[in-house]
Parts: structure tokens; C-alpha cells; sequence
RNA sequence: GGGCGAUUAGCGCAGCGGUAGCGCAGCAGCUUUACACGCUGUUGGUCGGGGGUUCGAAUCCCUCAUCGCCCA
């Protein structure tokens, strides 16, 4: 690494590194190998996705898990792929085939020859977030890479279709859906997202028949009720007594409607007495089964009127039939009174529309595996990170309802079900002729939740399904807790008996500075490559990683970003210290000629270790990062290195040596525990520092990717170079003492740069490698040694811990005024510390009852603020 | 209505029973031969309100408030 830039460059280092990994295969997960298996598949983004923050954030943790369990010595799996993603992907390119006038609707151009164009369209944009993902240095095996329409695991899909359909836990039935009138197919409940929204609530006068009166009925979906097919009351209701049996005439349709009885009607709501419409209300259809009412469709799948809503509404969207209807019976006086009302609202999370309750013959699900699935995360056997979701997923398992998986679309698994003069097969092959496949296709999650095993080679036992299958972690969003995580333990309980996973966990969401979510229309969702292009991969990793507490949502700031690139030139920074001295890398360490601060970084470093592994077994990567930063910029770098100079700035050949040789230690530990995090960078100036060189080629010879994740120190180590907690008390002795005179020194203004004089007045010198590196720390001249001293008046002193005052003459800069306010005003503060430890200390209850090591404590932090005073009541009485 | 989470310095967070901390921003100074993507010093907090437990509470309990997510 001759001539290394000022500034860390990341472009073309990334580029380069990632093009050697893949040539050289480190990603790739070798199944016959004989370490311990670590295994995630990747949450299939869709295969029309762009990749967004929320990937960055979740790609980079499994990235992390990844690289750290291959250091740590595990035959890492990281499973990639796409999701075919049904309604989305379909949605995409009806779009684009409309624009380019190749259609209208896909009826125009036939089923087949529309799958034609979403294949094309597939091979041509789908590839776009794998190459996405490449950018971030995502560490994916791509010789596995999956894909959820693959034929292989197609016939996954249809296979575990007819396997359930044979175990009864599949059926067809006509039911009330969740209708997309958009996207025009059914939706499973969990893709229905609730939004309350400020409506109206309209009390609508129906006239009763064979006498005066009305009935009034309160509806929020006064379009409906050209289907009304009753009016309903509450059996118990007193007012609505003497209506029972009777009958209304139905407005705009003049038709003759009966008051029916019902349990379920609530008297409290609106009026007491609610419309009744079957064809196109959940509640409404149930009370039509049992009262026998025929069902009256006036809303078409498309969300247009049909005809039987009458000449004036026919064709007409709901939401303008709405208008046309409640104007129409403003006209006819028929309106009581129109209330504004606050109601929740189903919106299709595809293509965000109300959604239209449709009646429809569709395929369900009756889940399998219920109880294995509950119970795994019960006990533990599956764990999620934060613990806290596992109440949601238990809540939402008990609950549990039959899942509508077929699809009115055509991309997707098609229905594995034939019919032939009314009679109905399931297998995966056609029965022979005559017999008709059903159109539908299969709800995307369907194929997902065999994720975990379908790409793996499942049902056949392939050499990878054994070796990597159940995974190990799973990485991915709350929001799709039900849609993917929970239908994925169930499957993988029914299917391959075992739970897919070991370990879930789920991420926070990424919000802007504001604390609003990231979304196109608000335009705050920055793009990722323009900010690897920007800052480089690295920085982004870093910045995002540092932001993302365990369970907690992620503040999104370019900030972020921009300190992740700091870091990252910090780091090339101090490698670059390090190469500008010449000697022998990675050279043996002399215990005999450790400095003091050669032991204390070596002791930061051990600690610093152990809190990486900490905060890796509870999934705390926010703390990892914290760890990293602070040992490296604040212990490292401000400490360490400025200490060092003093050796390395010295003559005698041998210390520097060894100083350089506790450097690369440091820096090669270093650079290794922040590979997971920061790839690149890492990787470059493994090689550039000359790290890999002594190491065999599968331990980091090759790569930092599979050197050996750094261990604590041992005793044997610690004892070895005589490392012993007493030199964490001293340095922060020296470094607050320190600081203290590079206080005083800032307070007098003296300038950074202008070197000073110091002198130290005791019995007995301080040793002089000590003290070249306190002057070197202090910015001083010198320091000289004076057993007798009188200092001028005013002149500034720093009590060091370990006895003598270190005066700081200010040769006529002293301002006496200036130093007793600076010392009147410290010693308030120590006043007040005094007086709270008094305080304490004289209750009689607090010396019985504290413990004798708490009573200790306080006794002797009374003591050293004493003397803090004392020392400061002279000094002010000197001024005087 | 039920559940979960959050509320600590201007901003983002840590601390979860014994002196309130970190990063960023702010302020002052500095081209100190690794780094101005930097260095040094430094100002900010009755830990959302109220009650309780305790010798001692940001930390445990109760309650209220505000915000956010999920489920009815």
C-alpha cells in the first residue's frame, strides 16, 4: 500500500472487492462441508422492487449474520431469490402493456400470450433488486439464488396444494370476499388495511306499505341500497314492536321489503334499525342465510352498478352511484338527515381502493399445524427478537381464521383444481380430456411460505436441505408477521415436520427525521445508490446500522450517512498513520517492553471484544456499532495513538517496534470486527496493511471474510503481557489530569498550537517516559521538576492523583480576576456535591440500612470532594 | 374498546435500584508532520405529570397525559 489517498476513495474499492469475492466463491455455502452450519434465507423482495432504506436495513443485519458466523468459523448459507409477487407484478405490466397500446385489458390479448409479456418483462427489469443488493456488498450465495416461479418450485406449490386439498384442509366455497374491485380478485383478510376516515351517516326514510309512516334506517353506503332485500331490528327493541312482520317499499327500486327480526342488529346504532343488503355486506349476507332473502347484486366486480340497480345507476362507479342515489332521495324528501361520521374503511393494500365485500366462489385454507406453530414460540423453540412480537403472532394464531388463497389473476401458481360436467379433481396433471383447469391463481403467500425448504431443494433430501435446513436466523419486518412468518411455521411443521427457523428477527421501520413513514408520494424515501454513490456502501451500512436500536423504529438522517463516511475515512486514516512508519508488520510483542498505555488499549480492546459478543447474542447491532465507535475513535485514536507518538517519535529502535507491533494487534483485530459492518473498506486494508500476508489462505490469507473472529484475551494472555485492571484506574487518572490542564489552558486562550511550560512541583520526579507522554498529551514544552516552588500569584495548579501540583505559568497572562472566577465557580459545584453526600451520609437511615460497599462508596466520594475544596479554598485564598 | 411500544440535553438514543451518559448539532479556539470527512476545550437535563414502595427511584408499582403501531 504505497502512496495511500488522504481520503478513503470508496467507489472503485468496492467495485474491485466484490468482483474478487464472487470470482473467488466466498459466498458460495458448500453442503458436503464439515463446519457447523449457519443458514438465513433472504425475504424475497419483489421481483419488480426497487431497492428501498427498509432493504438497506434488513439486508445489511443479514449481511452482518453472515459474515460474522463465517469468521466465527460456521458454513454460512445466506439463500437469495424473488417473490413473483401476484397482483403487483401483474399490475406493472398490465400498465405497461396498456401504455404501449398493446391492450386494453388482458382478455384482449388471451391468457397465454399475456404470460408471455410478464415472463419477458420478468427477464428483462426482474433482476434489477438482486443487482441492488450487490451494490450494498450483500454476501448472498447467488449460485442458489431462487426465484418463486421457478419450475421446481412451482411444483412445490401445487404439490403441497394437493397434498392439503387430500387432507380436507382445503375447500372450495362461495363466500363473502374481500374484493379488490381494482385489481378485480379476492384478497385474504390480512391484506386488507383498515383506515378510519370521516364519512357521513345517512338516515334514510323508507316508507312503510298499506299505511302512513317511514322507517328510518342509518347507512354509511347509501349506494347499497338498490340490493336492500329487508329492514332489521333488534328483536328486544320496544320502539320497533309494532313493525314486526310488517313490510316497506324500498325507494328508487319500488319494491316491497319485509322488517325482519334479528339478534344481531344493534339497537344503539343509528336509528335501531339498519338496511339490510346481502350481496354486498359481510353482516348483512350472514342475516340474509338465515332469514332466507334472496341476494340482489347491484355492484359488479369492477366496482361499477350492474343493471339491476336500474336504468339511472347502471355503470356508474359506487362512490358516484353514492351521490346519484342520496341526491335522488333528497328529491323524494326521503333523506331525514345527513351526520358526519367517523367509520373505518378496508382498503386493499395492493392497489389502496375500498375494498367491495364480493360473493364469489373461491378456494380456502383451514391452516395447518396450528398448534405446533403456537406452541414453538411458546417454549421458546422458535425465539423472536424483540420478545415482544410473539404476543402479537400468538394473538393473531388463536384467532385464526380460514385463509382465502385463490387469486382472480393470471401471474402467479395456477389452481392445481380441474372440473368436468360439475365434478371436481385436484392433482397436479390434467385427469385427461374434457377436463378444465381453474383459472385462479394461488395467493402469492401461498408460495412463500415455503420459502425456508421449497428453495432448498424440498421434498427431494438434497444435500442442502440437510445440511442448512431449518435456518438459522430469519431477518425481516412486523408487518408481515402473519403474511409470511407465521403461515412459514406452519408449513414447515406440516411439511417438513421441524420449524423453519430458529431465530426471528424483526426490524424496526424506517421513518424520516420527522418520524413519518418513508413513501413515494411524500417523496422522503431517499434512493440507496445515489447514497452508496455518494458516500460508498460502507458509509451507508454503518449509518444505518447505528440508528437501529433493537425494536425500535429508525429515524432516517443523511447525517447518518455522513458520519458512516467519517468513520469509515477515520478508520482509513489511522491504517494510513500506520503505514507512514516503516518497520517490520505484525511483528512479535515484547511483554518486557509494553508501555502503560500499550496494556490499557490492549485491555480496551479485550473489553470491547466482549462487548461485541454481548451485544451480537442479544441481536443489539446498534450497540456493536456503538462498541466499534467508541473504542476505535474515542480509546483508540484520541487516546492511544497520541500516547504512542512518544515512542515512536523517540530513538530507541526496539520500543517503537514493539509500539507498532501493538498497533497492527490492535488494527488487525480491529479491521476484523468491523468486517461485517463495513465490508469494503475492511477488506482493502486488510490486504493493504499486509495482514493477510502470514495467514493461511482459508483464514484470511485470501480474505478478511474468513480470518478468525478476534477472541477476548485470555488469563494466560493477560498475565503473559501483564495486564491488570489497576491501569484502567491510572490512565483515567492521567487523562483527567490531562484535560484539566488543557482546560486551564483554553481558558487563558493559549492557542492549540503554542507550545507551554510546565512545572511540576514534588518531592520526587515523575519517570520521564510518563512524562514526555503528558507533555505530549498537554500540548506542553516541557515539564520541569521543582522541589521547591513559589508560584506567582494566581498561577494556575492541577492536583494529579498521584501527588505533586503541576503548575502552569502564564507568564503575565494571569488574570486574577479571571482564575477566581473559574475557581469560585468550580468549587460551587463542589460545594453542592459536598452537601448532598452530607446529607445522605447523616441520615441514620441510610448508614443502618445501605449496604457497607454503597456506605464505602459515598463515604469516600465525600472525602475526595473535601479535598477538592480544600485545594480549592487555597488557591482562592492565594489570590487574595 | 383491547394489546404493544415510546416519552431522558435543541435532535437521535443509552442507562432500568446507589455520583444522569453517548453521538450529532451549538459555542470558543486550532492548517499540532494520520485524518478540517479533522483536533482541543466547553455550554445544555427538577429523566412527560401526579401518587406510592424504598435509607435511596430515570430505573420497581399505580394512575393520568401525549404520540405511534397492531387487532376488534
Amino acid at each position: 500500500m504505497p502512496e495511500i489517498p488522504k481520503a478513503y476513495e470508496p467507489q472503485s474499492v468496492e467495485e474491485k472487492w466484490y468482483q474478487y469475492w464472487l470470482e473467488q466463491k466466498c459466498f458460495v455455502a458448500v453442503a458436503h462441508s464439515r463446519k457447523r452450519a449457519y443458514s438465513i434465507v433472504i425475504p424475497p423482495p419483489n421481483v419488480t422492487g426497487m431497492l428501498t432504506l427498509g432493504h438497506v436495513l434488513n439486508n445489511t443485519i443479514q449481511d452482518i449474520l453472515a459474515r460474522a458466523a463465517r469468521m466465527k468459523g460456521h458454513e454460512v448459507l445466506w439463500l437469495p431469490g424473488t417473490d413473483h409477487a401476484g397482483i403487483a407484478t401483474q399490475t406493472v405490466v398490465e400498465r405497461d402493456l396498456r401504455k404501449e397500446g398493446l391492450m386494453k385489458h388482458r382478455e384482449d390479448l388471451g391468457r397465454e400470450k399475456f404470460l408471455e409479456k410478464v415472463w419477458a418483462w420478468k427477464e428483462k427489469h426482474g433482476g434489477i433488486i438482486i443487482q441492488q443488493l450487490k451494490k450494498l456488498g450483500a454476501s448472498c450465495d447467488w449460485t442458489r439464488e431462487r426465484f418463486t416461479m421457478d419450475a421446481e418450485y412451482s411444483r412445490c406449490v401445487q404439490r403441497v396444494f394437493v397434498e392439503l386439498y387430500n387432507k380436507g384442509l382445503i375447500y372450495r366455497g362461495k363466500r363473502m370476499v374481500n374484493w379488490d374491485p381494482a385489481a378485480r380478485t379476492a384478497l385474504s383478510d390480512e391484506e386488507v388495511e383498515m383506515v378510519e376516515e370521516q364519512g357521513h351517516l345517512w338516515h334514510l326514510k323508507y316508507p312503510l306499505v298499506g299505511e302512513d309512516g317511514f322507517v328510518v334506517v342509518a347507512t354509511t353506503r347509501p349506494e347499497t341500497m338498490l340490493g336492500d332485500e329487508a329492514v332489521a331490528v333488534h328483536p328486544g327493541d320496544t320502539r320497533y314492536e309494532n313493525l314486526h312482520g310488517k313490510k316497506v317499499m324500498l325507494p328508487l327500486v319500488n319494491k316491497p321489503i319485509p322488517i325482519i327480526v334479528d339478534e344481531l342488529v344493534d339497537p344503539k346504532f343509528g336509528t335501531g334499525s339498519v338496511k339490510v343488503t346481502p350481496a354486498h355486506d359481510p353482516a348483512d349476507y350472514e342475516m340474509g342465510l338465515r332469514h332466507h332473502l334472496p341476494l340482489t347484486v347491484v355492484i359488479a366486480p369492477d366496482g361499477s352498478m350492474t343493471a339491476t340497480a336500474g336504468e339511472a345507476f347502471e355503470g356508474l362507479d359506487r362512490m358516484k352511484a353514492r351521490n346519484a342515489v342520496v341526491e335522488k332521495l333528497e328529491a323524494l324528501g326521503l333523506v331525514l338527515k345527513v351526520e358526519k361520521y367517523v367509520h373505518r374503511v378496508g382498503y386493499s393494500e395492493r392497489s389502496h381502493v375500498p375494498i367491495e365485500p364480493y360473493l364469489s366462489e373461491q378456494w380456502f385454507l383451514r391452516y395447518p399445524a396450528v398448534d405446533k406453530a403456537v406452541a414453538a414460540v411458546e417454549t421458546g423453540q422458535i425465539k423472536f427478537h424483540p420478545e415482544r412480537w410473539s404476543k402479537t403472532y400468538l394473538h393473531w394464531m388463536v384467532n385464526i381464521k380460514d385463509w382465502c388463497i385463490s387469486r382472480q389473476l393470471w401471474w402467479g401458481h395456477r389452481v392445481p383444481g380441474w372440473g368436468k360436467d360439475g365434478e371436481t379433481r385436484c392433482q397436479i396433471e390434467s385427469p385427461g380430456d374434457g377436463w378444465q383447469q381453474d383459472p385462479d391463481v394461488l395467493d402469492t403467500w401461498f408460495s412463500s411460505w415455503l420459502w425456508p425448504f421449497a428453495t432448498m431443494g424440498w421434498p427431494e433430501k438434497t444435500e442442502t436441505l440437510q445440511k442448512f435446513y431449518p435456518t438459522t436466523d430469519l431477518v425481516t419486518g412486523p408487518d408481515i408477521i402473519f403474511f409470511w412468518v407465521a403461515r412459514m411455521i406452519m408449513a414447515g411443521f406440516e411439511f417438513t415436520g421441524v420449524e423453519p427457523f430458529r431465530n426471528v428477527y424483526f426490524t424496526g421501520l424506517i421513518r424520516d427525521k420527522q418520524g413519518r413513514k418513508m413513501s413515494k408520494s411524500l417523496g422522503n424515501s431517499p434512493d440507496p445508490l445515489d447514497l452508496v454513490a455518494r458516500y460508498g456502501a460502507d458509509a451507508l451500512r454503518f449509518g444505518v446500522m447505528r440508528s437501529a436500536p433493537l425494536g425500535q423504529d429508525v429515524l432516517y438522517d443523511e447525517q447518518q450517512v455522513e458520519l458512516g463516511r467519517n468513520f469509515c475515512n477515520k478508520l482509513w486514516n489511522a491504517c494510513r498513520f500506520r503505514q507512514l512508519h516503516p518497520g517490520e508488520v505484525q511483528g512479535e510483542i515484547d511483554p518486557r517492553l509494553l508501555t502503560i498505555d500499550d496494556r490499557w488499549i490492549l485491555l480496551q480492546l479485550d473489553a470491547a471484544i466482549r462487548e461485541m459478543d454481548a451485544a451480537f447474542a442479544g441481536y443489539k447491532f446498534s450497540d456493536a456499532t456503538g462498541t466499534l465507535y467508541r473504542f476505535f475513535w474515542s480509546e483508540y485514536c484520541d487516546w492511544y495513538v497520541e500516547a504512542a507518538k512518544a515512542v515512536l517519535q523517540g530513538n530507541d529502535a526496539a520500543r517503537r517496534g514493539n509500539t507498532l507491533a501493538v498497533i497492527d494487534f490492535v488494527l488487525s483485530h480491529v479491521l476484523r470486527l468491523f468486517h461485517p459492518f463495513l465490508p469494503f473498506i475492511t477488506e482493502e486494508l486488510w490486504h493493504g496493511m499486509g495482514y493477510a500476508k502470514d495467514m493461511p489462505q482459508d483464514q484470511g490469507g485470501k480474505t478478511i471474510m474468513f480470518a478468525p473472529w478476534p477472541k477476548a484475551l485470555d488469563e494466560d494472555f493477560k498475565s503473559l503481557y501483564g495486564l491488570a485492571e489497576e491501569t484502567l484506574a491510572t490512565i483515567a487518572g492521567r487523562q483527567k489530569l490531562v484535560i484539566e490542564i488543557r482546560n486551564i489552558r483554553a481558558q487563558y486562550k493559549i492557542p492549540a498550537n503554542k507550545k507551554f511550560n510546565i512545572v511540576y512541583h514534588a518531592p520526587a520526579d515523575i519517570d520521564p517516559e510518563e512524562k514526555r507522554v503528558i507533555e505530549l498529551l498537554a500540548g506542553a514544552e516541557s515539564i520541569a521538576h521543582r522541589t521547591a516552588y513559589e508560584p506567582a500569584k494566581g498561577e494556575p495548579v492541577v492536583h494529579p492523583d498521584f501527588g505533586g501540583k503541576f503548575f502552569i505559568p502564564l507568564a503575565g497572562l494571569v488574570d486574577a480576576q479571571a482564575e477566581k472566577g473559574r475557581l469560585a465557580k468550580e468549587l460551587q459545584k463542589v460545594e453542592a456535591e459536598i452537601q448532598k453526600g452530607e446529607a445522605k451520609l447523616a441520615n441514620p437511615n441510610f448508614a443502618d440500612k445501605a449496604p457497607p460497599e454503597v456506605l464505602r462508596e459515598h463515604r469516600q466520594r465525600l472525602a475526595d470532594w473535601q479535598a477538592k475544596r480544600a485545594q480549592l479554598r487555597v488557591a482562592l485564598a492565594e489570590l487574595d
